[in-house]
DNA sequence: CCTTGACTTGTTATGATGTAACGTATCTCT
DNA sequence: AGAGATACGTTACATCATAACAAGTCAAGG
């Protein structure tokens, strides 16, 4: 399987407030949507912000094992189904990864570019993308209910450093 | 897991060209590129074709093992991806599984549109959404070599059927 | 022809990812 | 405090995918 993402962006940015902010932000969404922001699922978010790149999800468990919580798989999946069925985390099938939102909250269908050279990872904006998928869907008569978008090609970075 | 899809198309369609057509279209590309359409991969195309679903690798498998070829995972995986390396055949990653191509040969980047209700997969053209993707990987730098675009959502027939 | 090198196939073995099911604990509401 | 819903931890297993190696096949040049 291919190597995991370095980062989440392809340009340097305020990590820390990454951090600090998608915290607040997920207690934030728990509290309007009344569901509980449970030690495990606060821990597995802090630790998808603090790594700042995707994570596989045995990865995330050996780090919530370390921190006292259980080390068998379905811990670290409930957390993580759980953060990206509110938004706070998105799972990336092309990596079978997760990585926190970077706009919790807002209603987006995020895109994800993942870079063959470096294995970084973009989260970018995807409204023209969906708007695009909606009208294809719409030709069908499909309702759209989630995307997956996502491309893997070359960030700019690699492309330099090919030439 | 989610079940398999039941077939490649939201609606009625003259089946048995798909088939009879995509093995001639397959042959072309093949010998266009200087590349073998051997027996595996041969037959791997043909059960994709009359399956005219999305399916696992295991279950191709199953089906080479039974025409005589090998049954040993390397054999499927192989096969199936020298037919999506060749636009012959596509991966759905939501689904962890594979379908022959609807319009082989032509380039695109196809979107698919999965139905939670009956399973389906419908296969539609995805230029308009490529588009939208290679704007916003501009605006990143990044360069666009292959799309993942798949969508979950609720088919023409599910919709009413809730209704 | 017949060798040589690239490619293809089959096999063994193992790794990686994801879930079902069940019992216990915890929270919330009344 | 009791009842129902939710969440957690564990065992066990299912599913998906690849590494590595040996043996067979093919096409091209000597």
């Amino acid at each position: 399987m291919s190597d995991l993402p370095q980062t989440m962006a392809f340009a340097p940015h305020d990590h820390a407030h990454c951090a600090g902010s998608g915290l607040a932000r997920a207690e934030q969404i728990a509290a309007e949507r009344g569901v509980r922001l449970t030690p495990v699922r606060r821990r597995a978010l802090e630790i998808l912000l603090e790594a700042h790149r995707a994570m596989g999800a045995y990865e995330v468990l050996d780090r919530l094992a370390a921190d006292g919580f259980g080390n068998q798989p379905p811990v670290a999946y409930r957390a993580l189904d759980f953060l990206v069925e509110h938004g706070l985390a998105h799972r990336i099938r092309r990596l079978n990864a997760f990585a926190a939102c970077t706009r919790p909250g807002e209603a987006h269908s995020p895109a994800f570019f993942i870079c063959t050279g470096c294995s970084t990872v973009a989260e970018a904006p995807g409204a023209a993308i969906r708007a695009a998928m909606d009208e294809a869907a719409a030709a069908l008569g499909f309702a759209v209910a989630r995307t997956s978008i996502e491309a893997v090609g070359t960030c700019p970075a690699c492309r330099g450093a090919a030439a």
